[in-house]
DNA sequence: TGTTAGCACTCTATATGGCTGAGTGCTAAG
DNA sequence: CTTAGCACTCAGCCATATAGAGTGCTAACA
């Protein structure tokens, strides 16, 4: 099936068009005729090289920026090249002890570990490398703690079934006694020990409800702690490397490099980009977006490599990484699909410590 | 005192220094002798003004970028201006209530008044805001709590003084039995309350090996839990609007943007600036550093308005605001002596708010 | 029929020179 | 001490020229 859609371009068409976005991947530069004979000793004078090349421009796979520059790959051109023409590198033996090292540093909280991710990609790819949560709908309460801490503020202590903690503040009005507490933990866990995390306050207001008057007393008490606590994490992610973009030509205006990091400090926007890349696709394994492919103002002139990681058999997250649509897309995709399966194994060993 | 100094400057070099920093600071254009004359209705002839303005030059107040511009302040002039000229701002009744209203709104614990602040400051100045958080020496326990999360792994939960609250994961390989964390929650709370959050592994060490025989078991195993949590967190600080720097005219050339970035990268050496303004300083109220005085490469062009906060009687941080040396310090000033008096009430009211 | 050489053409980047406007320093007069 | 006047400097802007890279097209070639 591949290989029908691949005979849009004969042999010929597909090798000049490789040589194009290699060439300029690599230096940035508008590519012409001449120097892709030079560069890459084909058998063949520039002169047929540049009827070719106005071929490819009229079928969309590439782009001149003014009449007698060289010419650029559009998004489809990229797209043509990572689908068919890019071959999949593979990581160094070093490249992957690298990232298992850095990775499994730190393992004591999956929290610790995303970021850490984010970092690393960042590190390796010299680009700005991505981390998306699993969705709070997708996490479980496997443990609640409620604590007094003064008399008039408690903590709640939430963990999920990733192995994340958070502790959260909340102001009590009437104080926490003592004695109390042992018997609104137990009743706690009992009762909401697999609630989605995102579901945790209406879920408790319901089962609440539902309860004997025996128990009503407690279940008020506990409700009532707990709609006080601010649950809701507002569409979170870990990110690294922003800096980096500034290396890049790209970048070289000032005005290109404020829309992507107006961007990157709406976080939200971000997380659902990599959130929507869950639902697409069934196969796993890594994916690239390029340019407008993003569907985000913005990120026109960027690409995104990513992969989603698991936890046990479920899907959860994804990783990626942002950087200019002129990337070595054969490098990244190996990197973040090493990565995620990384974490995946990361985490599912982190979850399955203890179900 | 301030006299003295003042004389350095007669009425005349004051009254055109304050006009050429005004002026710079607003419109980022090399200051002229005409314009001033035009733009503030002196009483003086474009060539009087010329003289005294080579004389401020002589002293080192004043610079020229090439010998037939404009002149623009040195850090030497900002200093002056900071110092003797500037006309304490005081805020409107409706920036005050925004700062008050923005703070307040989320009391429920430290952290995220002090991520709120930074968020605030950000907000108002359409500059960098930054808070540092407490050194970790001044932090006390106040609060811990052992808990077992898998058999594999448990959950130290630390209070400060401050009303942080912090949740850290550790492995351990004897697992927790649940008969003997009362024991042990209640042993450690004895034994560390009040000891600095920096200090807790050494001084549950010291602590523990004083103990006689009898405790002798419960010790090791407390001692044991604690050494593995990673309590130091590496110079903390919170800081938002970084992006508001592509504005300033004076990041039109990207890689002075990339300098100031990269800078923001290393939060350890910004928390560390910060943390040094708290040494030197006997009075408090707002401080202003001015270019190079930061002795920090890579803010050579940039200007750092900072005040102190308190938590009780005791001077325990620093915020401020980060901007282009070009900066309306008289307003900044008064944002951050009001933001941090503000926040000052905030902690001390949560840190009171049961010893 | 596909390939190539040659050529005229286009367009960017770069350098050059002239001009203007803002600003200065200096001098001499008020 | 102040100011008017003047010569001078320099960045910014514009127009022009030039070189270099690249193109499209045509005609010749295998």
């Amino acid at each position: 099936m591949a290989n029908d859609r691949t005979a849009e371009l004969n042999q010929r068409e597909q090798q000049i068009l490789q040589a194009v976005v290699h060439s300029y991947i690599t230096t940035a530069e508008p590519v012409g005729s001449r120097s892709i004979v030079k560069r890459f000793g084909m058998d063949l004078s520039p002169a047929t090289v540049r009827n070719v090349m106005a071929d490819l421009e009229d079928q969309g796979f590439l782009q001149q920026l003014h009449t007698s520059s060289g010419r650029v790959p559009t998004d489809r051109g990229y797209r043509y090249y990572v689908d068919y023409l890019m071959r999949v590198q593979e990581l160094t033996a070093s490249e992957r002890s690298r990232i298992e090292r850095e990775l499994s540093a730190k393992l004591t909280d999956a929290d610790e570990i995303m970021r850490q991710t984010s970092h690393m990609l960042a590190l390796v790819s010299h680009q700005t490398g991505l981390v998306g949560v699993p969705d709070e709908h997708d996490a479980r309460l496997r443990r609640i703690e409620l604590m007094s801490v003064t008399p008039s503020r408690a903590a709640v202590m939430l963990v999920d079934n990733f192995g994340r903690v958070r502790t959260l503040l909340v102001g009590v009005e009437e104080p926490l006694q003592d004695h109390e507490v042992p018997r609104l933990n137990r009743f706690l866990n009992d009762n909401l020990k697999g609630v989605a995390m995102g579901d945790l306050v209406s879920s408790a207001r319901s089962i609440m409800r539902a309860l004997m008057d025996e128990q009503r007393r407690l279940a008020e008490r506990a409700t009532q702690l707990l709609s006080l606590a601010p649950i809701e994490r507002p569409g979170q992610l870990f990110f690294d490397g922003a800096t980096q973009l500034f290396e890049q030509p790209e970048f070289r205006d000032p005005a290109k490099a404020r829309e992507v990091f107006n961007l990157l400090d709406e976080r939200e926007k971000l997380a659902q980009l990599l959130r929507s890349q869950l639902k697409e696709r069934m196969p796993a394994g890594p994916t690239v977006m390029i340019g407008s492919e993003t569907h985000q103002e913005g990120l026109e002139e960027m690409s995104l490599v990513t992969s989603p990681y698991k936890v046990g058999e479920k899907t959860v997250g994804t990783i990626g990484v942002l950087g200019p649509r002129r990337m070595p897309y054969s490098k990244f995709t190996a990197v973040v699909d090493y990565t995620s399966r990384m974490l995946s194994r990361l985490l599912t060993r982190l979850a399955g410590g203890g179900a």
